[in-house]
DNA sequence: TTGTAGGCGTTATCAA
DNA sequence: TTGATAACGCCTACAA
């Protein structure tokens, strides 16, 4: 706490810099320099002189500048479509966390999912010199995406998207998830499964259609291609494509509702029908969220920890930036999931 | 789309600087500068060799080096207690709308609603020199958290929060809300309206207390203070809450929920309980949220849109940067809401 | 129309 | 131990 009237309360042009603390303390900039940063060798009468002057005028040293020297911005761009999914906020809580330990910014920018805006953004980041990327693209095969990543040229790790060119990517064992979740449901005697998700060209979306596929194979099962509804994560896709399904001569008689927004739409669909789950549907839906477990009854989800995925994303990251970690070298880093039971899927009789 | 194979690709280090442009485009430093700032009086001829080297090296300019000649990093902060809270996360998504479209950054930074991490990230934005923050603190009247914006000295605008020394703040009208709400379950016969919230300390929580009395007392009503719980807005204290609550010798016969995490943690105690709205209690959210749409029955809700918010925020924090708006008038900028009526609440014979 | 040089706020090297 | 001074990457008078 500064005894002294602090002079920045009158000065409210934050113009100051190490000459004025130079000038008030009577030393040179370079001994400013020194002191703030602890380079040994600093008479410690002289150093009190200077910090005083430092707390005397509210001074703090220029970060910009010093990046400029430093040729580091300390600073980490996070790409993904929008803020307000509650993934993507989970993302940054855990990601933020490691990288503010260390001394890194993380800035988050939305995308709104369109790859225009993703390479702006890409761009945007390179201008400033981000010391590194974790990106969540749209689409892991667009082109001129691929080139803004290219030409951006920076430690990077894709969150949960891989890329063709290689590098680390991070994610959720959906895969794993998914198995576990339709293997869960043929044991009920489900054998027509439906799958409302989105994320087409993402390894999301992939690995959750491999691995209803590989489960219902295991049993000998095989996929209707009609149960596979992939086309997009909004509510209201979920919510039409529900209906279409219900509406199906032979409908599905489990349905897996995969990604956070799809739910509110898959369950007013049902209500809106007159149908209820589990008795005419059994549910399982991704992602654990507040929806899931006060939905009446609770829903039956895979849970997996996004905070978690945006601290290995940014330790990751960090470990190529620091040197700890080629940044060639291709690696994927995966998170377990488990399925949390609940009242949402029933046994039929098959 | 560049023909010739780019160079960047081949130099992952990205040390280029207008010199190397210069140099490859056979120019001086000043012409390159020229170029890219689209000064008139280029030759065309030279503007296109200049182009074209850039092009060729993939050359960015250091936005880092131009702020620190312009004094100015077009970065704005936005700090709040928990980027997992969507009410934070739609804010974000609003003001990053406005300000990215003007060409400034958007840095969210979480502080978990701890004093010392606010002042801790102010002191960040403030070496940074953002040109300007939006604040949301946990509480309005901590003297160190008061110091540290007065020593960050920059354009600010309070979010839903607002500030002794005055300047700008936007915030949803609560007080009109509450009172809109608390008349609606006057009107249905309610006398014992209960209230849970938290975020003692804020403008806010004020608001709504205020709007809660007074509504009351228009209708010549008082508010028993044994029905107001307002000391957090977590999920676990709306839980504990509610049961204390109904357990009262005269428990409220209706409940308002202001805080979007608090509603889960009322629900689920009603239905531990083995009670259930509206028949038990009526009941009316802040927020307006999936959970209060699809809950069943579902839930009367208090909606603003909060990324509007954002976006005013941001706008007004432009407008004082920009010398549109004295930095030090005192404003107040509200936000409508609005009393969705659902099935939460009965009429009662009094 | 183009080039040169000084300055923005730091850090780091080299003398003193 | 401290002080000058040259970078860092860019912009912009001023000169050519």
């Amino acid at each position: 706490m500064p005894k002294k009237k602090n002079i920045a309360d009158r000065v409210p042009q934050n113009r100051l810099t190490v000459q004025d603390v130079a000038r008030h303390a009577g030393v040179s900039i370079g001994t400013v320099s020194r002191v703030i940063n602890n380079v040994p060798g600093v008479t410690p009468a002289v150093s009190m002189k200077v910090r005083a002057a430092i707390e005397d005028l509210g001074w703090t040293p220029n970060l910009a500048a010093q990046n400029i020297r430093s040729s580091s911005s300390r600073m980490i761009g996070f790409i993904f479509s929008d803020i307000r999914n509650s993934l993507y906020a989970r993302m940054t809580k855990g990601a933020e966390e490691v990288l503010t330990a260390k001394g890194y910014l993380l800035v988050t920018a939305s995308s709104d999912g369109k790859p225009e805006r993703e390479v702006a953004l890409l761009e945007l980041f390179k201008a400033r010199r981000a010391d590194g990327m974790i990106l969540t693209v749209e689409d892991e095969s667009n082109p001129l995406v691929n080139e803004a990543i290219a030409r951006a040229s920076m430690p990077r790790v894709m969150m949960e998207r891989e890329l063709a060119i290689g590098g680390t990517s991070v994610g959720a064992d959906h895969y794993r998830g998914t198995r576990q979740a339709v293997s869960y449901l043929i044991g009920l005697g489900h054998r027509r499964i439906a799958m409302i998700a989105g994320g087409r060209g993402t390894r999301v979306a992939r690995d959750r259609q491999r691995g209803l596929e590989d489960e219902m194979a295991a049993h000998g099962l095989a996929v209707d291609p009609d149960l596979l509804r992939l086309d997009s994560f909004a509510s209201e896709y979920a919510y039409r494509q529900t209906q279409l399904l219900l509406e199906l001569e032979q409908p599905p008689t489990a349905l897996l509702s995969f990604g956070v927004r799809l739910l509110p739409g898959v369950i007013s669909a049902l209500r809106t029908m007159g149908r209820s789950y589990p008795e005419d549907i059994s549910l399982i839906c991704s992602n654990d969220t507040d929806l899931a477990t006060i939905a009446s009854p609770a829903i039956t989800a895979i849970r997996y920890d996004a905070m978690t995925l945006g601290r290995v994303a940014a330790e990751t990251l960090l470990d190529q930036i620091e040197g700890r970690l080629d940044p060639e070298r291709t690696q994927r880093i995966e998170i377990v999931t488990e399925l949390v039971l609940r009242d949402s899927c029933r046994a039929i009789s098959g």
